[in-house]
RNA sequence: GCCACCGUAGCUCAGCUGGCAGAGCAGCUGAUUUGUAAUCAGCGGGUCGUGGGUUCGAUCCCCUCCGGUGGCUCCA
């Protein structure tokens, strides 16, 4: 096929692969060259679009079969055949008339579509060699800047991402400036794996999900469970500390009440099928709050009250589409850290400042530093008046600003009730999690038609924020995982300490020394078996045990214990009093 | 839910075009009494995810369902 523009492009701007744009017209490049490979090597797959992402970039085709691993080779093969040719990629404006003769001439529907919502008058295409495509721009030069790439997966996906079009194929790769890069990169995905919580979560025995059971409910082994409850015994503790009040509610109720809270209306299709009661349906909860507000409701309430608190660990269930299912962080049944506070509207800032530090301070027990912050604002379907908005969406910015946070406007991305401020942790290997979540609701109160008795004698309408720290103790769990690779810092560790005796000889003394320990609260267990030392330590890493106390007959004679960290780090012989006031400290500072 | 791939022992995985199901680790038994990441030997263990079909014969081919993985959409 004859080319179809001629010309170089006009100019260049200075682009480099270290800043983003440049990283992105780099990989926007690759995905075009990528595309021009799949159109040489099957002519009749029809082109979509192929945009650069975080780490790489994609294109979509229509395609009559499925492509194979194998395909990917043969496609990788031809995009080195294009680069090597290094050709220029060359930009020409046209009229979107001509453009869309041209794609219909080259049979590309999709193309054809994406020209027809473009209003302008004209069009931009990008060619290299015989490869012509619609696009913005901007290209690197030619095909031989592109030092080094990866074809990574192959994996469906919905035209213009709507799950009523037609389900295209989406290739995904990446490319680096340099091999190392991309090396470094690869070994990053090996790293993900490595940490993954599915995989650490049956190594080290903390829970599983098992087919008999369901999709998406999780067991929480013995280790499992010891690690949960550590964290919910914080948490209780900080809420006592920080005023709220703990209470409990049921996993069902009448469906009426969820007809009155608005989520048969708004949240049906995240809600399992009612159960019936005596003539009368019940369902199971997907959220806490209708109970919190009945408890709000018990009495009267008065503006010397105000603010309440209410926290809870509340289970509650939610239908998930079987295909977003994802070991802990994404399930059917789950726990979350929830919260609900009822305040005066001049209470407002205040509270939310609060809810936000407490946020922090919990994160930061966890060991996250860095956080990602979205203020999502007023969607276009909305309940409340648009000066409530405009109150509450402030008082989330001030409080932001006020911490010295930095965070990013999500616009339109509020829940139909209110604004809310949406955090994501940044992990070890800084991958961003979604946990906690603070939201205003001008909703609930409405239709529960809930109030306090205000200075003036009159009734007012509280505000109410919900709120969950870590989300659910589930996802929580799963990013601690990934997070910490396993190697949980001593306080949430389940088996702190592990004593190991060298032989039969020093089995009482081992056994004095687990006991004492397990007499303050020390999670220790004792490994007596008759087995070589180099095992019981091999054993006790793999189980990522923070500390193994070695005993042997020169520790039992000088009353001692020989210290090794997790780590390999060896501290030699201490006294008992010694390690505990050391652990206790270590402990004590959740480090 | 949708697209693709996958499901063999507790775990990780072999098993060529259909012909009696394998390894390593783990487990159990015995020997060994051991000094900082694997002592040696022996033994047991699978309706090959489920149900159906094709076939003389199915772990292998076809269909259904269940479960998982990577994405899409959605989300704590």
């Amino acid at each position: 096929m004859m080319p179809f523009f001629m010309q170089v492009a006009n100019s260049e701007v200075h682009i480099t692969f270290d800043d983003k744009e440049g990283r992105d017209v780099y990989r926007h490049s690759t995905s075009h060259i990528m595309a021009h490979a799949v159109k040489e090597l099957f002519p009749d797959a029809k082109l979509a679009i192929g945009p650069a992402i975080e780490d790489g970039f994609y294109y979509d085709f229509d395609y009559h079969r499925h492509f194979t691993p194998e395909d990917l080779i043969m496609i990788e093969e031809r995009m080195r055949e294009i680069i090597k040719a290094d050709r220029p990629f060359v930009r020409k404006e046209i009229d979107r008339e001509e453009a869309i003769s041209y794609f219909k001439s080259r049979e590309e529907p999709y193309k054809i579509q994406l020209i027809e919502e473009i209003k302008d008058k004209s069009v931009s295409l990008y060619q290299e060699g015989d490869f012509v495509d619609l696009c913005l721009g901007p290209h690197i030069p030619s095909t031989g800047k592109v030092k080094t790439f990866k074809l990574l997966s192959v994996a469906g996906a919905y035209w213009r991402g709507d799950e009523r079009n037609r389900m295209l194929q989406r290739i995904y790769g990446t490319s680096f400036s340099k091999e190392e890069d991309l090396e470094a990169y690869l070994k990053k995905l090996e790293e993900i794996k490595k940490r993954d919580h599915r995989n650490i979560g049956r190594e080290l025995g903390l829970f599983s999900i098992n087919e008999e059971t369901g999709a998406g409910l999780i067991l929480w082994h013995p280790r499992g469970a010891l690690i949960r409850k550590t964290i919910e015994d914080f948490w209780r503790e900080e809420h006592y500390r920080w005023d709220y009040d703990l209470v409990y509610s049921p996993h069902i109720a009448k469906l009426d009440l969820w007809k009155k809270s608005g989520h048969i209306d708004f949240y049906r299709e995240n809600m399992y099928s009612p159960m019936e009661i005596d003539n009368i349906d019940y369902e199971l909860k997907p959220m806490n709050c209708p109970f919190h507000i009945m408890i709000y409701k018990s009495e009267i309430r008065s503006y010397r009250n105000l603010p309440i608190r209410y926290a809870e660990l509340g289970t509650v269930y939610r239908y998930e589409r079987s295909g977003v299912l994802h070991g802990l962080l994404r399930v059917r049944g789950f726990t979350q850290d929830d919260a609900h506070i009822f305040c005066r509207e001049d209470q407002l800032p205040d509270e939310i400042q609060r809810v936000l530090d407490f946020t922090v301070f919990v994160l930061k027990t966890f060991g996250f530093h860095e956080y990602d912050i979205f203020l999502s604002t007023r969607p276009e379907e909305y309940v409340g008046t648009l000066e409530n908005w405009e109150k509450a969406t402030s008082a989330l910015k001030m409080a932001i600003e006020k911490k010295g946070l930095s965070y990013r406007n999500d616009i339109g991305a509020g829940v139909f009730y209110g604004p809310k401020i949406d955090i994501k942790v940044k992990d070890a290997i800084g991958r961003a999690w979604q946990c906690s979540t603070i939201q205003v609701d001008f909703n609930l109160p409405e239709r529960f038609d809930i109030t306090y008795r205000g200075e003036d004698g009159k009734e007012h309408q509280p505000i109410m924020i919900h709120r969950a720290l870590m989300g659910s103790l589930e996802r929580f769990f799963g990013v601690l995982i990934e997070h910490y690779a396993g190697a949980f810092p001593l306080w949430l560790s389940p088996v702190q300490v592990r004593v190991l005796s060298i032989t039969d000889s020093q089995m009482d003394y081992a056994r004095k020394i687990k006991d004492e320990l397990r007499s303050i609260g020390i999670r220790t267990e004792a490994d007596l078996r008759n087995e070589k030392i180099g095992l019981k330590i091999r054993e006790g890493s793999i189980e990522k045990i923070p500390y193994l106390l070695i005993i042997g007959e020169k520790e039992k004679k000088g009353n001692t214990v020989n210290v090794r960290k997790r780590g390999g780090e060896n501290l030699g012989e201490m006294t008992l009093p010694e390690i505990i006031e050391r652990l206790k400290k270590e402990i004590e500072e959740k480090l």
